[in-house]
DNA sequence: AGAGTAGGCGCC
DNA sequence: AAAGGGCGCCTACTCT
């Protein structure tokens, strides 16, 4: 079911596998109520633009959606793949009333046209009807949790906040930890000093006969001076601070709700992006104020070396997919190439994912490739043809941008190099990675009551329920569903490490 | 004054 | 403990 929106009206036209129309366009005036109604009895695709732009608004009117196809979202893979730039516009999700002009909203027979256009081109695969279906049900995830929210305790981040900054200070003025450390500081070096300017803290320790090339906390904490605990304790008090202290609180915490905004896709190799509120980039210390409802529980589970893994599962290495049947895949990959030595198949592992060139992981590289040999190759071949110029794939069909796009703006042959032995194993376990939330999604609105989906991060998945049994049961099947949709019959196991907490944060 | 870059550090 | 890939966000600082 196509839905164009044209202002008060929305127009819905019934289309066939291919996209052509079945009949003619029917105006709606009540979207939630015609949505609502069609999805129970006809359980339709919903075709649209934009998932971001479009069921927020039947979010709020309490309407959820299984399925659908993101027209923006499958028309930038699309782009990518043929190479073409590929640069995609952000979608903000803002539909105050006016915002948008009548003549900015594309007519029926535009939208009409690039639906057809998608679905044929994604006819003959397999591979990206999947591909599409997993990206779609991630939007639809992405603005569910942005409705739900997150459930977060403002009082208790507010208390940490007072406990770590003092109270809050006035609009302008720094709390008066941070201003009683900037004083020390200063004392420290003899001469006012602000600790947040790099040029000013290599000048203050040249001054003190320390020559600095960097002011990283990883330099500062070799050198001996009593400056350097100030400047440390004063940065994660400054990050904590403008990140995620009161005016965070204020923009993104509402009724002990989290609400920050998803952008799905965002990232080049598949992964989400967040725009606003550090949705993705949750510290740790901020885990303890993420406390569940009464009566819930959060199930917390995240696919264990899924890298690895992936790696394993796509090269098909026969050595690497026997590491990969056990619960810590490095263990065997010690035992084989590293005389059980577990840190450095650990280091080797992510060398050959990452493209480590320098010290150590070089010469470990050659010990892993002796023992995993196809696994070596596989990445070293992507590499190789980054390094060419050329364009490398996920399992699924997701192109990487070719060299030229804007997105890849700088870099050296070897810098793409490392870039496309990545992207194959990244956004491979990003694809993995979303078929498990769209599986998991669907079992749990399959079954009132179990839960709902609250996070999602790369590799990890939170859901906030009253029965966390029934929802540690429905990851670990979409975790198994997961890995037959991308591999089929593997040896290659995925274990999901699941914890159920009413408090998000580690336990002491 | 506003845009863009670099340094730094948080997450995977 | 980094190293290597991908991000977002903050401050300082430079350029326009």
């Amino acid at each position: 079911m196509v839905v164009v929106p044209t202002g008060a009206l929305t127009q819905l036209v019934a289309v066939g596998e291919d996209g052509t129309p079945l009949g003619p366009a029917q105006e709606c005036s009540n979207l939630a109520e015609t949505a609502a109604s069609m999805e129970a009895d006809l359980h339709p695709r919903w075709i649209w633009d934009s998932t971001a732009r479009m069921y927020a608004g039947l979010l709020r009117e309490g309407v959820r959606l299984a399925r659908c196809h993101d027209l923006s979202l499958i028309g930038s893979i699309l782009a990518v793949r043929r190479g073409e730039a590929g640069e995609r516009e952000v979608v903000l999700v803002d539909d105050r009333p006016g915002l948008f002009d009548a003549h900015r909203y594309p007519t029926a027979d535009a939208v009409l046209g690039r639906c057809h256009e998608q679905l044929t081109a994604l006819g003959g695969s397999p591979d990206l009807k999947l591909l599409a279906a997993a990206e779609s049900a991630g939007a639809l995830a992405a603005a569910e949790m942005s409705h739900d929210g997150l459930p977060f305790s403002a009082p208790a981040h507010l208390a940490y906040l007072e406990s770590e900054l003092g109270p809050r200070p006035d609009e302008g003025t720094l709390p008066v930890a941070m201003a009683e450390l900037e004083a020390a500081v200063s004392d420290a070096f003899g001469r006012k000093i602000n600790p947040s300017s790099p040029s000013e803290v290599v000048a203050a320790f040249g001054r003190a006969g320390i020559e600095l090339t960097s002011t990283r906390a990883h330099m500062l904490r070799d050198i001996d001076h009593p400056a350097v605990p100030l400047l440390l304790r004063h940065r994660d008090l400054s990050k904590l601070f403008s990140t995620n202290g009161w005016a965070w609180v204020d923009t993104w915490v509402h009724q002990n709700r989290f609400r920050p905004v998803y952008v799905p896709g965002g990232v080049v190799s598949g992964r989400w992006a967040s725009r606003g509120g550090g949705a993705l980039q949750i510290p740790k210390t901020l885990r303890s104020s993420v406390i569940a409802d009464d009566g819930f529980q959060f199930v917390i589970a995240d696919a264990g070396q899924l890298e690895p893994r992936i790696l394993a599962a796509m090269s098909r290495d026969r050595k690497m997919m026997e590491a990969a049947g056990s619960d810590d895949l490095y263990a065997p990959v010690a035992a084989a190439a590293f005389d059980g030595d577990r840190s450095k198949a650990k280091v080797a592992v992510l060398g050959v994912l990452y493209g480590a060139t320098a010290g150590e992981a070089r010469s470990l590289l050659t010990l892993l490739r002796r023992r995993f040999p196809d696994a070596v190759r596989f990445v070293e071949t992507a590499a190789r043809a980054g390094e060419r110029g050329e364009v490398v794939h996920s399992l699924l069909g997701r192109a990487c941008p070719q060299p030229t796009s804007q997105w890849w703006s700088q870099g050296d042959a070897h810098a793409r190099g490392r870039f496309t032995r990545n992207f194959v194993v990244q956004a491979t376990a990003s694809e993995w990675a979303l078929c498990l939330l769209a599986d998991l999604r669907r079992r749990l609105a399959a079954h009132p009551g179990s839960g709902e989906l609250v996070f999602f991060q790369h590799d990890e998945v939170v859901v906030h329920s009253r029965e966390p049994e029934t929802a540690r049961r429905f990851v670990l099947e979409a975790a198994s569903a997961a890995t037959r949709l991308l591999f089929g019959d593997t040896p290659v196991r995925f274990p999901m490490d699941i914890a159920v907490r009413s408090c998000y944060a580690d336990p002491e």
